[in-house]
Parts: C-alpha cells; sequence; structure tokens
RNA sequence: GGUCCUGUAGAUCAGUCUGGAGUGAUCGCCACCCUGUCAAGGUGGAGGCCGCGGGUUCAAAUCCCGUCAGGACCGCCA
C-alpha cells in the first residue's frame, strides 16, 4: 500500500516515485491549481505539492504517489527534517474523511485532560505521544535483552488470585462459580516470585502489571506496570547490581546517554539530611541538625526533642510576607505546631545577632551564630526551623525543601540513587505492635539479626524501630522508582518475625500459609526487586506525569472518559454473581 | 477523608478581585479570493445554558452556598 515511510524520505530519494500514507496534518491552499499538504506518519511530516486541495481537510487519511524532489531553491525548510525534499506530480486518494479534529492536533496547546482522553485516539498521534509509547516499548526492549543476558526467565503470573490483607486496597473479582467469593487482582506478584524461586527458576522476571486501588497522582495510576525480578542465591548486592544494569540499559536504549554512578545512601541519611526516605539529591537545602544547639534554650519554641533547620539561600529578598505566611500555613496542615522563620542581616542588632524577623528575637546572640553557622547562612538568606518530635521534624522540613527547592522532575538530569537499610518496621500501632515497612517476609539486616533473635526473647517497642533490614529502594530524581529486600528463608528468623508482628502461628498459616508451606519444602534464599516502568518511562522521556508513557490512562479520580468505566452492570449480570448493590446512605 | 487551583464559542484564553449597555481575542470551522507556502496570506460569515443547581441584589460570567468535572498536593500507596 505504501512504498516509504513520510520522515525517512531525504534528499538521496529525489526522483524517485514513491507512495506514502497517513494523516493531513496541514494544508496551506495557495489557489484553485496550487496547494500544499503536510503529510503526517509515525515518522514525521512531508510536504506535498498537489493541484488543488478543496477536497481535502485536516486529519484525512490519505494516500499520495508522487515523486521526490529537491525543493526550488530558497524554499526548504529547516525546520523540518524532510525540509529540503517534496513530493510533486502528486495523486492524492482520500482512504477516509474525518470530522474536524475536536482539538487541535499541535504541541502548542494544553489540551484539557477529559477532551484529550475521552479522544485518546487521536491524542496519540501528537508526535509526543508517538515518542512516548515508543520510548516506553524501547525501555521494555532494554529491559528484556538485559534480564536475558544476566540468565533470567520471563516466568508469567496469574491475574486473579487470592487476596492478602496486608499493603494496599484491593480490586476485586466476583466469582460465578462460587457466588460470595472473591478474587483480588494482584498489588505486585511478590508470593508467586518467591515461590518461583521454591521452584528452582533460580531466576525469575516479568514485565508485571500490577492493581492497587488507591488515590491516584501524577506519579501513580490503577494500574502500572513493573519490572519484577527475584533471584536464588544471591545477596543484596547482587541483586541491586541486575537491576542496576537493566535500567542502565533502558536509560541508554531511550536517552542515549550514561546514566552515571548509582550512588548510595543509608535510609538513616536520606531521613536525617532530606526528610524523605525518596530523597531527591538534585539540588541542596540538607536537613541540618540544630538539636545541640537548643539543648538549653530560654526560647520556648524550641524546647522540644528535636530542632532541624534549612537555608534557602537570598530567601530574605526573594520571599513576600504573603509567600511566608503560606509556608507556614503548609506546615502546619503537615501536621507541625509552626514553623520558625529568620531572615539572615548585615548588621547584628543590639543583642548582636544577625538573625532578624520572625521569632529571631526569642533567640540568644549565641543561638542565633549557632544556626547561622550550622546552615552555613548568609546575609540575605532566610532560614527555616522546625521543634516537634524528630519523625515529625524531619517530615516537615522534607516537604519544605521540596517546596522551596525542587527543580522539575523532568529537568533533563538522571539522579540514580539506592537508598539502603530501611529499618524492618517502620512505626508502632497504638497497641504497640510494629508494622513492617516493607513487608512481613524481609530478612533483617546482618549486623541486626542478633537483637531480634536474642535467646531473651524478642526487643518491644521503640527498641524494634532500630532494627533495621535487607530492604531497598531505587529513586530517580525523588521519585520511588522501585523497592526490593532479601526475602527471609530461616523458618526460626519468620517464626520470631511473626510473633513480634503479634501474628499467632494458626493466623500465619491462614494468611500466609501456602508460602510458608512452600518453604517447609527447601527454600532457597533469594532475594528481588520491582522497578515501576512507567515512571522510568516518563523522565526518561521527560515527562512529569505518567499518564503521558501510558496509552490509555485514568484521570485523577479513576474513570476513563473514553469507555466511560467504572460504569453499571446489568442486574442479570449482578444476580450470575450473587451481587446486590446498596444504595449509598 | 482533606487542602488548593481551574471550568466562558469546536480549541486556548481574557473579562470575575471592584456586580451595570451587546461577553471579547486568537486559532479552528464555512464561503470566496490568492501559483512557493510551511503556525501561508486576504475578505466575509456562522458559532455562547459564561459546568450545573440554589441564594443575595433593581441588576450576577462576576458576590455567597451547594454540586459535578479536570488538575496539583496531604492522608493513603506492605
Amino acid at each position: 500500500m505504501r512504498s516509504d515511510l513520510c520522515g525517512r524520505l531525504g534528499p538521496d530519494d529525489a526522483g524517485r516515485a514513491v507512495t506514502v500514507c497517513g494523516w493531513v496534518d496541514r494544508r496551506r491552499e495557495h489557489s484553485e491549481h496550487l496547494a500544499f499538504i503536510d503529510l503526517r506518519d509515525h515518522t514525521g511530516v512531508l510536504q506535498c505539492v498537489v493541484d488543488g486541495a478543496r477536497d481535502l481537510r485536516s486529519e484525512y487519511v490519505v494516500s499520495i504517489a508522487g515523486t521526490v524532489r529537491l525543493r526550488p531553491e530558497g524554499t526548504a525548510n529547516p525546520a523540518l527534517s524532510t525540509g529540503e525534499i517534496e513530493l510533486h506530480d502528486c495523486s492524492v486518494e482520500v482512504l477516509s474523511a474525518s470530522e474536524p479534529p475536536p482539538f487541535p492536533l499541535d504541541e502548542r496547546t494544553d489540551v484539557d485532560e477529559t477532551l484529550r482522553l475521552r479522544h485518546r485516539y487521536i491524542d496519540l498521534r501528537k508526535p509526543r505521544m508517538q515518542r512516548n509509547l515508543r520510548a516506553r516499548a524501547a525501555v521494555n526492549r532494554a529491559i528484556r535483552r538485559a534480564m536475558d543476558a544476566q540468565g533470567f526467565v520471563e516466568v508469567e503470573t496469574p491475574m486473579l488470585i487470592a487476596s492478602t490483607p496486608e499493603g494496599a486496597r484491593d480490586f476485586v473479582v466476583p466469582s460465578r462459580k462460587e457466588p460470595g467469593s472473591f478474587y483480588a487482582l494482584p498489588q505486585s506478584p511478590q508470593i508467586f516470585k518467591q515461590l518461583t524461586m521454591v521452584g528452582g527458576v533460580d531466576r525469575y522476571y516479568q514485565i508485571a502489571r500490577c492493581l492497587r486501588d488507591e488515590d491516584l497522582r501524577a506519579d501513580r495510576q490503577f494500574e502500572f506496570s513493573q519490572l519484577d525480578v527475584e533471584a536464588s542465591f544471591v545477596e543484596r548486592d547482587d541483586v541491586l547490581g541486575f537491576v542496576t544494569k537493566a535500567v542502565a540499559e533502558a536509560t541508554v536504549e531511550v536517552t542515549g546517554r550514561d546514566p552515571g554512578n548509582f550512588r548510595r545512601i543509608t535510609w538513616h541519611d536520606a531521613m536525617e539530611r532530606f526528610g524523605s526516605d525518596k530523597p531527591d539529591t538534585r539540588f541542596g537545602m540538607e536537613l541540618v541538625e540544630l538539636t545541640p544547639i537548643f539543648a538549653d534554650t530560654q526560647a520556648r519554641v524550641f524546647q522540644a526533642p528535636c530542632v532541624k533547620g534549612i537555608c534557602l539561600v537570598g530567601g530574605a529578598e526573594a520571599l513576600a510576607r504573603s509567600r511566608v505566611d503560606e509556608l507556614v500555613a503548609a506546615c502546619q496542615r503537615w501536621g507541625a505546631k509552626g514553623l520558625a522563620w529568620m531572615r539572615v542581616v548585615n548588621s547584628p542588632d543590639s543583642i548582636g545577632s544577625a538573625l532578624d524577623g520572625g521569632v529571631a528575637k526569642f533567640l540568644s546572640s549565641a543561638e542565633a551564630a549557632a544556626v547561622i553557622g550550622a546552615l552555613d547562612a548568609r546575609p540575605g538568606d532566610m532560614v527555616f526551623l522546625v521543634a516537634d518530635e524528630r519523625r515529625l521534624v524531619r517530615h516537615v522540613l522534607g516537604l519544605l525543601r521540596l517546596e522551596l527547592g525542587r527543580p522539575p522532575v523532568n529537568d533533563g538530569s538522571f539522579n540514580y540513587l539506592w537508598v539502603v537499610d530501611f529499618p524492618l518496621f517502620e512505626a508502632l500501632t497504638a497497641e504497640g505492635d510494629p508494622i513492617p515497612s516493607h513487608h512481613p517476609f524481609t530478612m533483617p539486616h546482618d549486623d541486626d539479626l542478633w537483637k531480634l533473635m536474642s535467646a531473651d526473647g524478642p526487643p518491644a517497642g521503640e527498641e524494634l524501630l532500630d532494627i533495621r533490614s535487607q530492604a531497598y529502594d531505587l529513586v530517580l530524581n525523588g521519585w520511588e522508582l522501585g523497592s526490593g529486600s532479601v526475602r527471609i528463608h530461616r523458618r526460626d528468623v519468620q517464626q520470631r518475625i511473626f510473633e513480634v508482628l503479634g501474628i499467632a502461628p494458626d493466623e500465619a498459616q491462614q494468611r500466609f500459609g501456602f508460602l510458608l508451606d512452600a518453604f517447609r519444602y527447601g527454600a532457597p534464599p533469594h532475594a528481588g526487586f520491582a522497578v515501576g516502568l512507567d515512571r522510568l518511562a516518563a523522565l526518561l522521556v521527560g515527562e512529569e506525569n505518567i499518564r503521558e508513557v501510558i496509552a490509555f490512562p485514568k484521570t485523577q479520580s479513576g474513570a476513563d472518559p473514553l469507555t466511560e468505566a467504572p460504569s453499571p452492570i446489568a442486574d442479570a449480570h449482578l444476580q450470575e454473581l450473587g451481587l446486590r448493590v446498596v444504595p449509598p446512605a
């Protein structure tokens, strides 16, 4: 039907008779006997000189046969990759007419999201979306190549599985054959990939679809894809190596650029210095420890278990008072009692303090000097302090740091960072039971295992929170790209974990029985990881929303304007499934 | 569950703070003109439930309340 692709033709093709197919991108009609048609396919745009264009409109699908020639002197278009040539002596066949499109296909206008998604099949024609979908395919291709080269076997795992109470909210599918029972859609293939290890697969991977019924964000959809990895007889650093190889290969495949070093930071350092377990280390403004400075302070606002601060260079003049008030309000929304701010000035006041404004008047001159020194602040800077429980201080200042200094996530840099040594438990419930920070099969850190396995019984309460695990995350420009861990393969350790978590043996058997059963029959030591491919693809093409690399995404409320999902189903359908809809109260 | 921003012509926006005559602009669309444009150009034309509902007012796109939709974020996402 066609001999060539629009964007692949060049001066070397001059004189060739070709047939190209595509969409009418733009037409410039000069008279009854001269018009230019820009014909677009997925490779680019080609100018075709036609006799008349009265019966051609935007987005008509046409086939144009003609002869390639160099454009006449002085009419080349350097902005176009095919700008030196054109197709002439054209005969045009309309393959499919089109109504005027509901929105322009140019790259200049930001079209309303609902409109784009309702007509996604048109939106996808844009060069940007064509590039993104192809980049995403390139990511998958590179990953498959890298995993294959490292001896991994691609194994598919089921989509209809049993619901387990851990983790995110499940999407659920009613069973027809067993009314009242439900399948869950996988939040991840976690259990199955561990079972492949018991099954002797040795090295498993999958580009897996995962589903979680949690609120959507720029970097979160209900449905997403991850590179899921698990390997036997390996340690943490082996896994980091496998994943680094795959992600680096994908980066090169899409961007042609070396991703550089994948640096490492401990979870503890990430939290203390950046207030986040997914630190964006592309910029400074690190959180600085100020607690000792205020150990004996008279200033009541700083009489707290923890005081930290950040310094905004030039902030004293750059930030209007109204903006500062907004920041204070934001910090209060984030859970802080308040946000202390002060400007650094040139000439010290009567008590010798170079801090001014805000809470400056409550600080002694020694405290002021120490704060300035610790934050390395200069005149003209603004310093922000939060005093509270340590966790809260880190959290609030971490968010404030991002608010004040974060570059766009898609600024073209690739800052890969491994965060290692996550704590085994992230917090205690009101009843004092710990909550696993990864999942209950995560191996404790080698250096902390003795604490957990002590013959006197496990520690309790706050001491538990000091135990580190062999869990790790991969972060790119402040986005969590994925996480993984070394799994527990020792029965005694697993039993101790359940004991600490307050899960009785019979309950553990009920919830995770099939995995625990499997582990009775010879489980190899194993470890794994999962990489969010939507996020990776988005950042590699410079998008700040994963919708842009998903062919048919959902809106933030979880709807699909194209198919109108979710939608009610017929009563007969409900009846067959043994379901009845309860009207909202 | 919560906070914030945005809904005006097919599209993108201005007008809203400070209520007042007929809601404008650009692009697109339709017709005609135009032989080297490339975001072609010219002339003319059509096109509006100012998201929806209620309230205040002599008078509401504009103020107030509610609601729906989209977006960003907090919570949530083992």
